[in-house]
RNA sequence: GCUGCUGUAGCUCAGUGGUAGAGCACUUCCUUGGUAAGGAAGAGGUCAUGGGUUCAAGUCCCAUCAGCAGCUCCA
């Protein structure tokens, strides 16, 4: 007899033979038709499972899994997937199956399929599907070793799987299978107990991806789809998903005129539209402002930089590839450059290309003495290189640090003047790969809200409690309220990194002092630091669910010692600073990006680049709402006046349309009284009132930066926690 | 960067080898009104760029550029 606890706390027994499912039907058979799968502890298990595998010191802890435990949706988006995959298999010949994983709201799988797969074969997939999920067989678990495995996946010609339990299982004696009708797949589970648990489901859409994530090796068609207990759950998501694509900041930058990417200047680069412009503006003033009262110093520092600085620095050439490539001053900067790579690499090279290169170097104006003479590639290029160093090359900045660096090390430093705390809205350049540009999310010119703060390791615990205070002050003003703080620190059993044992040591304790006293929702990640130091970074929740990660924090020892940044302390000895990177918006084309989202272009009143529309009734009272215009605008507000020959309905529903908070509509009554009918764009007329009400009122709303519009949004219960990919794969 | 899809008026899009289209926006005129679209007329295009096939190309083919989705990447 097994022993088992049920959640309740109490002990039941069963006989050897027991499953979830068994222990289920005991209960009532109600409860056995829910029953999606189980939990030992904290492993989920198959349903249909035998229990005396857990069998061991005291009763088996057991929970049974229904549609209402969030662990029961992945395991049913999984089995989801095999019905897909077993769709797809009877549908299109030739079709090898490589891995099928639950992702956040769904799952795919990953073929190699000879017929080029579209949304045209959805449709075809899903009445499959639907067959499979009506005829509800179940999933049958089995257990092969290696050598019965390889035979039956090498008999199911499924080469991807034989290649998977040969590499990526090599270490497992036992590998475990699922059956489901004819359909067989190498996979950990577990599933749902038959097919017709799946209540709702949809293929959303395919796209290429690779066997392993290795883009050199065979691409593979991996196909998306979401599944769900009801279709009612499925409808809310898909409304969700609709509801994300209405507010994707291109369409919404587009529509509203805040940022345009124009093919001409080039992919990537970000315009800012007058009005995305005044939001970005916005946001400067007040950070600049909340900067100069916590003792920052604004600083400039130009756009190029030469190679040397950023050799220093140790960011060139290492992300050379990332860069955009160096502005050689020199003719024959170019090519020196490309030479000497040819050297350090010097596969297929000839007697013919050097001589080549030494006939167009000279054409070019280069002399370089010695070079005939220098026999080891490495002594030549140690010529290259001397020539390369009298000859300017520069750098597009792909960062500012060196340069705040380089205004640290402009005068000599006591311990009285830090920490040093040194601002600038930099922008700077990284030559991201084609296919990772997004809008404003992802841009080749940027500009961060970068400061770096010079201190002495003891002064490390308050400048980033500082931080992490103005932090919080930024994303509570624009209303993100719900973030967590990821901690990344050192891996203590790795020697990649630099600055000392006991800094560091310090340094991560002070971190996390700080983030437990602030009360922040924090997790640490063991090994996820830099090599030159420890960082926390902001995980910001928008209203729709989504998460970003925004701000950061970056503790640094590397550049200091690169740099040898000094400072005379109270001992009358120099020491090393330490130095603090931190951005609270990141940049400011992904956080306008971001927060154009977030509110679905619909900014607060502090920050909408155009807060108040005047619409006159007819040209009768355009006068009047001339002069309103000016009052406004010299009480600071940004207004414009409608003074079109159309009629007041146009009016405000074209500045409901551009979502301009508030709207004062005028007529010969308001210009009599000197008052406005003012109109909220969220919830409708507010009545008249008297201009100087109407100052005091909408003064009020900026001044405090009020959000009002994003707490309307009520599909932020549709989604769920963020997960990883599921790990029912091996 | 890789794979696939897309590129027609300011915007959203229709146009399957035979004279370049619609709605919105824009301009002008009429209308002078009370909280989400009053009416009429007009203007606007080297159909992304460069080649090719064809009597004939927006339409078919190739290349390039750009955008989108996914993969890979983000100091």
């Amino acid at each position: 007899m097994l022993e088992i606890q049920l959640p309740d706390g109490s002990i039941v027994q069963h006989p050897d033979n027991a499953s979830p499912l068994s222990v289920a039907e005991s209960i009532g058979s109600r409860l056995a038709k829910a029953v999606i799968a189980a939990k030992v502890g904290d492993q989920v298990i198959d349903a249909t499972r035998p229990l005396h595998a857990f069998a061991g010191k005291g009763p088996i802890p057991l929970r049974l899994l229904t549609e209402k435990d969030p662990e029961a949706l992945g395991v049913l988006r999984h089995s989801c997937a095999h019905v897909m995959a077993r769709a797809i298999m009877r549908l299109f010949p030739n079709v090898s199956l490589a891995f099928g994983p639950t992702i956040n709201n769904g799952f795919y799988y990953d073929f190699d399929v000879p017929k080029k797969l579209s949304e045209d074969d959805f449709a075809a997939i899903e009445a499959e599907m639907a067959k499979i999920v009506e005829k509800g067989e179940p999933f049958e678990q089995f257990s092969l070793n290696r050598e019965q495995a390889i035979e039956l996946c090498s008999d199911m010609k499924q080469a991807l799987k034989v290649e998977h339990i040969q590499t990526g299982l090599a270490s497992h004696d036992s590998l475990g299978f699922y059956r489901q009708g004819e359909f067989v797949d190498l996979c950990r589970g577990p599933h749902i107990p038959d097919a017709s648990r799946i209540k709702a489901f949809k293929v959303m859409s395919v796209a290429g991806s690779y066997w392993k994530g290795d883009a050199s090796g065979k691409q593979l068609q991996r196909v998306y789809g979401t599944a769900w207990f009801s279709q009612k759950d499925m409808q809310s998501y898909l409304d969700q998903v609709e509801e994300a694509k209405k507010r994707d900041h291109r369409v919404i930058g587009k529509k509203l005129g805040l940022f345009q990417i124009s093919a001409e200047v080039g992919q990537g680069m970000c315009l800012w539209l007058p009005k995305g412009a005044r939001i970005r503006s916005l946001l400067e003033d007040f950070l600049r402002k909340e900067m100069l009262k916590r003792g920052y110093e604004p600083v400039y520092s130009p756009h190029l930089g030469r190679v040397e600085l950023y050799e220093t620095s140790g960011h060139f050439p290492y992300y050379r590839d990332s860069q955009f490539p160096p502005l050689f001053v020199s003719d024959a900067g170019a090519l020196v450059d490309a030479w000497i790579r040819r050297l350090e690499d010097p596969k297929g090279l000839q007697d013919v290309h050097e001589t080549a290169f030494l006939q167009s170097a000279e054409v070019l104006g280069c002399e370089l003495k010695g070079y005939d003479k220098a026999s080891p590639a490495a002594d030549r290029i140690a010529i290259l290189q001397q020539w390369q160093r009298q000859h300017e090359r520069y750098l597009v900045k792909p960062m500012n640090c060196p340069h705040h660096a380089q205004i640290f090390k402009a005068a000599p430093r006591s311990y009285k003047q830090l920490p040093l705390r040194l601002f600038e809205f930099g922008t700077v350049y990284r030559f991201e790969q084609t296919g990772e540009l997004n809008g404003m999310l992802r841009v080749r010119g940027l500009t961060q809200d970068d400061a770096h703060i010079f201190c002495t390791q003891d002064q490390v615990e308050q400048e980033f409690r500082n931080t992490i205070e103005l932090t919080r002050l930024v994303l509570e003003s624009v209303g993100l309220k719900d973030y967590r703080v990821q901690l990344s620190l050192r891996d203590p059993k790795s020697d990649k990194y630099v600055g000392s044992e006991e800094n560091w040591q310090k340094a991560e304790a002070a971190l996390r002092r700080v983030l437990t006293e602030s009360g922040l929702n924090f997790s640490a990640a063991e090994g996820e630091a830099a090599f030159y130091g420890p960082k926390a970074d902001f995980m910001v929740r928008d209203c729709i669910g989504r998460q970003w990660q925004l701000g950061t924090v970056q503790l640094d020892y590397n550049l200091p010692e690169r740099f040898q940044l000094e400072y005379v302390g109270a001992d009358n000895k120099t020491h090393r600073p330490v130095m603090i990177h931190r951005a609270p918006f990141g940049s400011m084309e992904r956080f306008v990006g971001m927060l154009t989202e977030h509110f679905a272009g619909a900014f607060p009143m502090w920050l909408a680049p155009e807060q108040i529309r005047i619409c006159p009734l007819s040209e009768k009272s355009n006068d009047y709402a001339v002069e309103l215009e000016k009052r406004f605008t010299d009480a600071g507000f940004r207004v414009t006046t409608d003074l079109r020959g159309a009629k007041v309905q146009a009016k405000i529903r074209d500045a409901q349309l551009e979502l301009i908070p508030y709207m004062a509509v005028v007529g010969p009554r308001e210009a009599e009284t000197q008052s406005i009918a003012l109109r909220d764009r969220i919830s409708g007329e507010l009545g008249t009132m008297p201009v100087t009400e109407v100052l005091e009122l909408l003064g009020t709303e900026v001044r405090e930066r009020r959000i009002r519009q994003v707490a309307e949004n009520k599909l932020a219960a549709v989604t769920e926690e963020p997960q990883e990919v599921a790990e029912n794969e091996y």
